[in-house]
DNA sequence: ACGAAATATTCCTTTGATCGAATATACTGT
DNA sequence: ACAGTATATTCGATCAAAGGAATATTTCGT
């Protein structure tokens, strides 16, 4: 897979897409509802910035019922895993990326996990 | 220095910049007219995104006569130095990141070097 | 003080991204 | 078939970034 610099960092530079992509890279897989919930933001809004990421590449989306899974993308260059890895580690503990963890901890009826127990 | 990652990837996500940027990571210290005479673009095009990249504090400039020489900001936190090492590993091999190298490689009257000599 | 070289800035226009609100689509259970 | 839930898309308006061209600033040598 190819990833054009500039696209990428496009899409980093904005904050719903990087806090998003930042609760990918810890939780695995998430659904949209659960995004939703753990950056506080409208649905509709969330959906946008979650299909420019789709639509380069950066995330991959899988359908379960209702649901919509999304998790980073398998065949991620190194590189881009790199950057991401990186901007974690640089400002994961800060706001509001921090607080989209802790937000998303004490999210109640989420989809996936519930189910595996 | 603190660094907010939304402003670190707009930086980054003109090829313009990001191509100065990454030539300063190699080269520890380059002047304006290097840096215009490697990527080939216009000098006030090359000084407007200087001038952005130095009110971030990505880069730090000193004056030497008539050069201003630019470098890397040494204070620099180190995760916005991973994310360009990350970046330039993964494409500094490609166009146009390589071309600029090969360009800045064969210009005359490189003002700094010269007169170390 | 003057001309020349290196760099920076301004002006104006154009293009592209983002947003809120509304609406559409896809799937499930009954 | 219908209602409800989850997700996606469209529309129109607004705002910021980028470009070309011209010009300003700083410094040096004489």
């Amino acid at each position: 897979m190819n990833v054009e610099p500039r696209e990428l960092f496009a899409a980093l530079a904005h904050d719903t897409r990087l806090r998003c992509l930042l609760l990918l890279l810890q939780q695995e897989e998430l659904c949209v509802c659960e995004l939703t919930y753990a950056i506080g933001a409208a649905q509709p809004h969330i959906s946008r910035h979650l299909a420019q990421l789709r639509e380069l590449g950066l995330v991959s989306d899988r359908r379960e019922g209702l649901w919509i899974h999304y998790r980073i993308h398998p065949e991620l260059p190194d590189w881009v895993r790199a950057v991401l890895q990186a901007t974690a580690e640089g400002v994961g503990q800060a706001a509001p990326f921090a607080t989209d963890e802790r937000a998303l901890a004490t999210m109640p009826n989420r989809p996936g996990a519930p189910r595996c127990a």
